[in-house]
DNA sequence: CCTTACCTTTACGTAAACGTCATGCTGCGG
DNA sequence: CCGCAGCATGACGTTTACGTAAAGGTAAGG
């Protein structure tokens, strides 16, 4: 089966760094501070389709500006082993603190995408009357 | 007129760094990378109500994650001087940039939260599940 | 006048997140 | 069998974004 084929599908680090746009050390460093823990064969490391997707949630953890140490937090969020109430209780916690805080960041970024879209059309609107008055004066310096 | 009275209260750094949640230090620093330029009273720096809200672009920029790099070329966009034409080219190019990246962003924060949400709800509803099936047990021990 | 509470500069310290060697094993095409 | 490509570990270097201490000026209050 295709899903299979996919899901048995295994990378070598350097072909993850290439695909993810990561560099090797990177993902080690990341390996190092718990973020992922791949399959060995004797000392390569050996990454599933999941640890694939792992990295590219941390990817995305980092593009929206969180630490290596939130990160880990958050990956213990999708980790979760629903036995151990008391656990899951502290994970539902976490994951609502991490909700509110996105809710602050998604405020941020449509207010800075408002007003950067203010200032592109400022600008727009600037630079063609600029050009207007040039083609104004070129007008009357050369008319014919 | 009140609005004057907001315009001309000045702060010392102190005063913006307990309004604005951060330290004289940091504040200081963003002056070394030239992010700010208040006035002095001798040596003393003099906030002005535009410095205030210039930090609190700072502050919401550090929460998005950029770097102080970063966030002087995004203080420059609302800098700019409607005059020499090219640099205002230049500044609606880094503007769209910045506009591409934040529709990213935009992109990645939905979708976060989108799962932690869902995992939101995985929890609650195991929390739940877990309850029910404590309460029986209990029912089935303790008839009467 | 003295203390207290600010402010200043200078400078060294530090945590985070990697980059960059150095050194060595390992499978493979020629 | 040789050399190259790619993997590994270990260790030191670098950049960013401040923290923290040292040493001192200044204005207000008792």
């Amino acid at each position: 089966m295709i899903a299979d084929a996919l899901d048995t599908r295994t990378y070598t680090i350097g072909e993850l760094a290439r695909a993810l746009g990561l560099t090797a050390r990177t993902i080690r460093f990341y390996e190092d501070e718990g973020l992922i823990a791949p399959l060995r064969a004797g000392t390569a490391r050996i990454y599933s389709h999941a640890d694939r997707a792992r990295l590219i949630l941390i990817r995305r953890g980092k593009r929206l500006g969180f630490s290596v140490r939130e990160i880990a937090e958050f990956l213990a969020l999708y980790d979760a082993d629903p036995h151990q109430a008391e656990k899951m209780r502290f994970l539902g916690h976490k994951c609502r603190e991490r909700i509110a805080a996105l809710e602050v960041q998604l405020r941020d970024v449509r207010q800075t995408l408002a007003e950067l879209r203010d200032i592109d059309r400022q600008i727009g609107d600037h630079l063609a009357k600029a050009a207007r008055t040039a083609t104004t004066k070129a007008d009357r310096s050369e008319p014919q």
